[in-house]
DNA sequence: CGATAAGCGAGACGGTACGTCCAGTCTTCCA
DNA sequence: TGGAAGACTGGACGTACCGTCTCGCTTATCG
């Protein structure tokens, strides 16, 4: 009835999990992808090969629990005013992301590049397993700020034709499409700029205009 | 006066260019992005390794070239209803997305993934000169729709405030998101919602609309 | 006190060597030296090539390998006829040469020319540890025949002023000369001639002719 | 009717082939037989591959020829001492060659091995029209001190039963055996050893002779 | 307490591709 | 016809990883 079995032979080491996954981090992060071999994360994390393929099948999925892992909770803060929510919001995204950059290839690519990145996409497309995993590890992330703008339709400040997925689509997407497709930066002004376009006309700019109508 | 340097030595085969990215594009297809080697390649478009590397230093910039080739133009039409121009498009590259699917893996994963993109994506990350190129291809196959959306607005379809690039990142963005990151389809239903999300309230629902009301 | 050093980690395959050797000698008695690819005697071996380079580092030493293990004994017998005995034993080392040319090109130029033992010492050449290797091979090969001489010398059969190491390279030496450098034949009848000439003067014909005198 | 028939076109450029010799001889003094390339040699010496191939049919015969070039011409004396004239011309040998160490690799090998030399044998291997040429070569160079062993037979200072020849094989043999197999040094000192050895018995060292006159 | 079972470190193994190197040949234009 | 330049075929090289395997040893629970 109970859910934990009783184990037999030898325990797994717990911690060994933990170490991979740093040594691994290290890796990503001093190398960037390329020159990332699983001989190297075992040698450094001191751990055989076999205790690591023990826990994840594949090269893409030890990337892939890495970056799990390495995922931060991005805060999600309604104040009210969906238009600087949301621009808070992606403001932290685009740091992410810009941090991640840098886990590409150190010197030479870092500018240019989001490595990481693809390179999850990649796997997600590679492994059935890991595409589904990272769409459930981005619909969690994504729901909060998507009942963010939920409740500022239920609130009236959008039209009700809005779809709010679509409308996060179009936000996060065009963060992501910078970073992997056209390789345009995403700073804090195109951030701005984006997050006025998207609610053009169809949400208020700022509370006092709310008074004034 | 005349750009034309003065050739020395045995000119390159023009052909073999055509062969060689005939025959990637044929593994590329059949096989899919892994199982594709260059090695394959040669002995298929019946070349020396050489003659392939003295084209293109890396594997990813023979990929990078094969589908360069393949970007069919997506024909663009100024119809002067935005809604239904861009609709149209954006229907145009998410059928051309769905189709790049097949040649992630046949079978296996074709269903959940976008594997070319992400690989493609990957390399523009790996090789700085790669990326430079995928970001002048995007950009010079974005400038039409960037502009069309430019004369909506010069038309007063659009408000001043919305910035022509960023409203398309957010349209191809959407796409480009679901496909690498979330997994969800994009179907024309989606296509459709996201058009209306992204223009609600800014832009007119159809001229007939206007006279009705 | 035990040599025996503990062993970690999956031992290595032992009959791999074996077979591995056998693929080269039959390769390079079929193919000659130059057609001999690692390649190929991998794949006959039934072996992947990363085995093959973990036991020897370079295509050279594993050449160099399979003749150390051709290298059948040569029987060294003391009659006390060291003329006779000499004969003897550089006939069954002008035998071993001369079957030796056969597995330089088959056809084209197995006559005129002793390839593989040329190759040898080329290589003997490029690699310190193997000219080392080849040194220390023949070292032991020789300590029989010039320990003959060695008591041919004490038993007053040849002067003092003979250095037994340098008589012998004489003898072989010679040979090696000529199938290496000129290309002269070595047959029986040379070999007579050689050790007749190295000997002339300093030790008896035969042991009838002491009687005699 | 003459043996000079009218060459027609453009005459060869005879320079080429000295410059060729002189950049390959210094490739090969500067970066021994491996590391000799054929493109090399061209590009240093201002030429194109054609050229080269014009006049030697291989990377072979080019060497060939290099060295054949390099073989200065070893002076024999009779002085009438046998004993003093063979220890002359050896050493002289001996130093050539031990100057061709040089050649095979700079600084790593170049104490154990004769590189050049052992290449020059596997080329005669490989090729036998080398094969002859290089026969010829050596057959021309050894027929003044083998006709230096006659003089000295036939003045009495050899028994009858020696063969010139075979004498001359086993000290030039012994020399090439100890550089090509043994890798033994061939100082001053085994010269005379060597000298001493061969004649042991037969020759009179020379004191005596005066006293017996 | 010994048997049984699993985890672990170490490292060999099969397999696959990579990108490089070189020999020799071929093709073009120029002298 | 020779030469310079350089592309081309063909073949091998040695390397790098991946993911699997095979040892001997360790650590647990079960009977």
């Amino acid at each position: 009835m109970s859910a934990e079995e009783k184990r037999r032979g030898r325990p797994r080491d717990e911690q060994a999990d933990g170490r991979i996954l740093d040594a691994a981090l290290e890796v990503l992060l001093e190398n960037g992808y390329d020159r990332f071999s699983i001989d190297t994360v075992a040698a450094m994390a001191g751990v055989a090969k076999t205790t690591l393929y023990r826990r994840w099948p594949t090269k893409d999925h030890v990337i892939v629990a890495v970056v799990a892992k390495m995922q931060d909770e991005v805060p999600v803060v309604d104040t009210g005013d969906l238009r600087a929510d949301l621009v808070g919001y992606l403001t932290e995204i685009a740091a992410g992301l810009n941090r991640m950059r840098k886990a590409a290839r150190s010197k030479e690519a870092s500018d240019r590049s989001a490595g990481l990145v693809a390179e999850i996409a990649a796997a997600a497309a590679r492994h059935p397993d890991i595409g589904a995993a990272v769409g459930q590890l981005f619909a969690r992330r994504n729901t909060l700020p998507i009942s963010l703008i939920h409740r500022a339709r239920e609130r009236g400040d959008l039209p009700q034709d809005v779809d709010p997925e679509a409308l996060f689509d179009q936000l996060a997407g065009a963060l992501y499409y910078r970073l992997l497709i056209t390789g345009n930066p995403i700073g804090p002004a195109y951030v701005r700029t984006l997050v006025g376009t998207a609610l053009s006309g169809i949400s208020p700019t700022l509370p006092v205009k709310r008074t004034t109508s």
